[in-house]
DNA sequence: TCGTGATTTGACCAACTGGTCAAAGTGAGG
DNA sequence: CCTCACTTTGACCAGTTGGTCAAATCACGA
């Protein structure tokens, strides 16, 4: 059923969607207009919507695709690792996202931000599903003792929060530090602020 | 110089900016109509634009106005007090704030996420300022023994984030957790993970 | 080389939106 | 009750923007 795609249709296709990811995380959804997308894809505008249906197709496609890159450093705790170095390392993940792919966090952020209107269905199933089965891994960790007691959904949050925090808040963080890159002392910072909360106490 | 304030220009300007704190939070800068202010401010478009001279003034008015609320409980943190307490309080009254003022945090989250063209330079000074001075008192804090050692800059970043992340992904928390109240346990959580942060290590 | 479907575009449109303006309405002090 | 400054509004405008369409151009298999 699906005719496959031709070379010039995935090419412009991904500019397309490279394009709208740039200035729709800049703009948000209503701040862009399809005529930037098209100048920075370097296409026309009817050009554009004979690729796209709307505007609104263009943002769909790249939250849909962004997604699963998001969720995936999540997936990829492994309840058969070691515990404190699972979670260690999801929050190692989700930083280093943060400093690749800012702009993906930031549209992310904004659709968040704004009531999540295109995603809310997806929300609250798949990704309530995925945190549902991680909170119980992390509560059979606590309890045989290999971390310390902690509400594991807002561990989840709370490492969310503060990992996002360097994209979404970048220009705040880095008026703060005045042009330092933050990301060094960030990483180290949160793997102290989690190793410490986690740690169990000895007894 | 300045004409005093009439009844009807207090009560006008106060139901604009309530109005205008409404629609932006919501809908964003760009998002946000003049007509949909006015609506809900119960006014006529020409009548907003009689007591501000254009959107972005009712956007710039409101920014500015929120900036002192928002500075303030990290202002409060008293270099005398219990450090421990103090951090903790901070943190507590950050996440009440979350709590009371979501759309306040919302629409400063989406200033700072679109680049912070409004108030970039306030960024850079102000809030540099106040956060360097605090920084000061918690790695004072930190000779004296009373608090675990800690980057004092990453420590307030992740307390605002922590914070915030309540407010600002409301929708995505509450998909989570599908309906529950997250305030009560975030809280407890909040505390928990700071406490084990900045509680020094048994000699 | 040709024919056909895929691709591209200039011209255009209707809806929306920020903002203006002249005129009408209103209310508090004299 | 009159006046004058303050307040309110209907009508209007110009620029922007998402989207359409018919016609032109292109690319590729036969």
């Amino acid at each position: 059923m699906n005719k496959p795609e031709t070379r010039i249709q995935q090419r412009n296709r991904t500019a397309i969607l490279s394009a709208g990811l740039d200035v729709f995380s800049q703009f948000g959804l209503r701040g862009s207009t399809l005529d930037q997308i098209a100048e920075s894809a370097g296409l026309s505008k009817p050009n554009l919507l004979y690729y796209f249906r709307s505007k609104d197709a263009i943002y769909t496609a790249l939250l849909e695709k962004l997604l699963e890159t998001w969720l995936d450093p999540l997936l990829k705790m492994d309840p058969q690792g070691d515990p404190i170095q699972e979670i260690l390392g999801y929050v190692h993940r989700k930083l280093t996202m943060s400093k690749e792919y800012p702009r993906e966090s930031r549209l992310f952020a904004n659709e968040i931000l704004l009531g999540a209107p295109h995603i809310a269905e997806h929300l609250s199933k798949d990704l309530r599903a995925l945190v549902a089965e991680k909170a119980v891994v992390i509560k059979e960790w606590e309890a045989a003792g290999k971390i310390a007691p902690v509400d594991p959904y807002h561990l989840i949050f709370s490492i969310w929060s503060t990992t996002q925090h360097y994209a979404d808040f970048d220009v705040q963080v880095r008026a703060v530090l005045g042009g330092i890159d933050p990301f060094d002392d960030a990483m180290k910072y949160l793997d102290t602020l989690f190793r410490r909360m986690l740690t169990p106490p000895k007894v």
